[in-house]
Formats: structure tokens, C-alpha cells, sequence
DNA sequence: ACCTGAACACCGTTCAAGT
DNA sequence: ACCTGAACACCGTTCAAGT
């Protein structure tokens, strides 16, 4: 056992909010959200969990930092260019990457309305570029939000089959229930056995970013 | 206070899975997903927590329930015709609609990978007509995914919205924090402010679904 | 100014005991 | 066969006390 007041300066950096939704996005990451706790989070940064209370509200402010945090890796990892359309790509790839690196927090995001400035910036910065290039202001948020949708429901569902698939199942019948009829196995295997996440994604973006001006093309 | 003895058989139905289930998925609509306990879900049958475990293997157990049982609901929903295309329209509005139904019950959906015979049976009553009409068999599974994916992403972003508007604010601004930027705050406004979310729904199912088949298109 | 001990009401879950 | 009391380890959060 080393005494700690000699070294207390150089052992332990000071806690702050920022350190603080680190370590609950690291956490996530590892544990899953369900897991993580007040008592956990504090252990993890070497310190009680009532210390946290003198930088986070709650723990409901903890899981929106965390969201928020996510937000910031969206709008570092889209960065706009002249064409559009090639931004719009370029951001739901970027909303499902991160998603993709952060698999256990996908559940975070329907259950907390949390507008932050980073995500607020970053819709900004491609509806700006979009209404610049002709497109109506309308149109360009109405796509936006089409392409946001999509993103983040291919995220959640991919994301999680590989989480069950990584974690358990050799095969994807492992992960049903053991009495399910045969037939319906089959399904499941196909239906989310046998894809190409990739390839599929981007089906999906290039059927909803075929045209210029969707409201008027019929 | 009543004397139970006398009326026990006629107050009080058994317990059973089904009427455990039911009981969560009410609790959640009402008080959301976080909120719902053992404890909690006993009081609301008349029962002590304890009791529950007689009819379901824990927590964890009930919330996957729940989840089939909401995609019991998505199944009944979608009812298929002839047309394919159709079908699939009607499929994604049934995701939505349900899900509509039960906002604070979607952020439970990609934190847990169950394949229930209900969704299994979905995917294959839409997928054999798309066959039949002769859809090729990898497209009508690919393109099926595609159109959940969005159908699940408007529902979490929309839904989202809707119940943080419906539950504090008058206006967006409130939503967001005190001090973020005028411009932002604008930007937020237009964003998840002013949006017909039937129509623009309606929008991104009609751009996926403008051709028979998508993989050829181009 | 920031961290902690003690304390509180509330969790999930088990098990032996009741009917 | 099904329900319950008592019990356990573990939550979130507060507050007075320490440095």
C-alpha cells in the first residue's frame, strides 16, 4: 500500500464533467448502459460516487453529456464539401460509423431528446451547403431528417444483431427461442444472417438521394 | 376496507405471463421505460414483486417480452394485399403507427435483439408476396431491411420529439439549453419545429420504394 | 473548493415458509 | 401450485463533516 498524500498531486488529475462523461461513454462501451451505475462510474475514476454529484446533476445528466458526446464525434466525423448530396451521404455515414463504434449507447439516443449545439451545428452547416447549391430550405430539412431517420434506424438495428452475434451465437438460430418452427428460423437466418451492412446501407441512401427535388418529382 | 377472504376468487385473476406483460407494457406507456420496477409492476397487479417471478425468469426477461408483444401489435397491423410494393408501404406504416402508439417503449427495441415468431412471421408474409410477384429473393429481404430501418429510425427520432414537446414545452427553444446560440436555436426551431411528419414519413418511403428493382436501377 | 461517511428509500433476486 | 416475509447486495441521492 503506497501512502497517497505524498504523491496525491501527480496520482489523481482533478475530476470534471468532461472526464467524467469520458469515462461513462468508456463504460458504456464495455458494459452495456443497463450496467452502468453511479457507484460504478465513481470506481471507475478511482474516486466515490458522491464525488460526481459536485460536476453532473444526476445521472440523467451523465446519459445526455454522453449523448451529446456521441453528437460531437458525428459532427467531427462529417466534414462538408461542395456537393449536397455527397454530404448528406457523408453524414449518415458518419452517424452510422459512430454509432457502429459505440454499439451499447444506441439505446441512449430515442430515449433522450437532447439537442446539443454539436448536433445543432452540424445540421446547420448541411442544410447550409444544400439551400446554397438551390436546393429549398424546406426540402433541405425535410431530407435531411429523412436521411437522419434512416441513418439512425440502420444503425439500431444493425448494430444490435452484431452485438448478439458477437456476444453468444455461432449461429443466428442460437438466438432464438429454442421452439421456434423451423420455417421461421429460416427467416431469421436470412433476414439478418446473410447481409452486407455495407452494401445495404448504401442502397438505402442512393434510393433516397436519387433526385434533386424529391417534393416535385411527381 | 373490505374483507378479502370472502372474495378472493372473484377480485383477483391469476397471475399468468400474459397479464404480466400487458401490465409492463401499460406501465412503460404511462411512466417510461426507466421508471418500471418489479416492485412497481407487482403493485400494479395487486401482487408483491416476489410473485412475478413465477411467471417470468426476471426484469430482463419481462422488457424482451414486451418486445414481442409490441411486435405482436406490428403484425396484426400490417394486413398484406396483392401489390408488393404496397405491402411494404403498409408494413413500415405499421412500425410507425405502433410505435406511435408506445413512444416511451421504443428505446427498449434496439437495446434488446429478439426475434419473436411475431417479427419472423412479418418478414415472411412480406417477403413471399414480393417473391411471388417476382422479386428476386436476396432484393425482397434487402430492400425489407432497408424500409424497417427507416421506418424504426423516423419512428425513435419522431416519437422523441413529440413526447419532450407534448410533456415541458410550448415552444422548441425550451428544449434546448439556456445558453446555446440564437442562430442554433433557429436552426432547432426549423429542424424538429415546423414538419408534417405523416407527410415527410410518406416522402422517404416513396423515394425507397419508387422502383421494382433497385439493384438493377442504376 | 472538492471529496467522503453515514444514511435513506428504493432496486432485483433468492429462498424458506405459508396457503 | 402459487403467493409472501424476510433478507441480501446493490442502487441514486442528500447532507453534514472533513481536507
Amino acid at each position: 500500500m503506497v501512502t497517497r498524500t505524498a504523491r496525491t498531486r501527480v496520482k489523481r488529475k482533478p475530476l470534471s464533467r468532461r472526464r467524467i462523461l469520458n469515462a461513462a461513454l468508456r463504460y458504456i462501451d464495455e458494459h452495456g448502459v443497463e450496467k452502468l451505475s453511479m457507484h460504478k462510474l465513481g470506481a471507475a475514476l478511482d474516486v466515490e460516487a458522491m464525488s460526481l454529484y459536485n460536476h453532473v446533476a444526476n445521472k440523467s445528466d451523465v446519459l445526455d453529456g454522453v449523448v451529446g458526446a456521441i453528437w460531437e464525434e458525428i459532427e467531427t466525423a462529417a466534414a462538408p464539401g461542395e456537393d449536397w448530396r455527397e454530404n448528406y451521404r457523408d453524414f449518415a455515414r458518419a452517424i452510422r460509423d459512430v454509432l457502429g463504434r459505440h454499439p451499447r449507447a444506441v439505446p441512449l439516443i430515442p430515449s433522450r431528446p437532447v439537442m446539443t449545439d454539436a448536433s445543432l451545428r452540424a445540421v446547420k452547416t448541411q442544410v447550409t451547403v444544400a439551400v446554397e447549391s438551390g436546393v429549398d430550405t424546406e426540402e433541405a430539412y425535410a431530407l435531411l431528417r429523412t436521411v437522419t431517420s434512416y441513418a439512425l434506424g440502420h444503425a439500431a438495428i444493425y448494430t444490435n444483431w452484431e452485438l448478439a452475434c458477437a456476444s453468444c451465437a455461432p449461429s443466428v438460430a442460437d438466438l432464438l427461442h429454442p421452439d421456434t418452427p423451423a420455417e421461421l428460423a429460416e427467416v431469421a437466418d436470412v433476414f439478418c444472417g446473410r447481409s452486407d451492412p455495407d452494401a445495404e446501407f448504401e442502397l438505402g441512401l442512393g434510393l433516397m438521394l436519387r433526385r434533386v427535388a424529391p417534393f416535385q418529382a411527381r
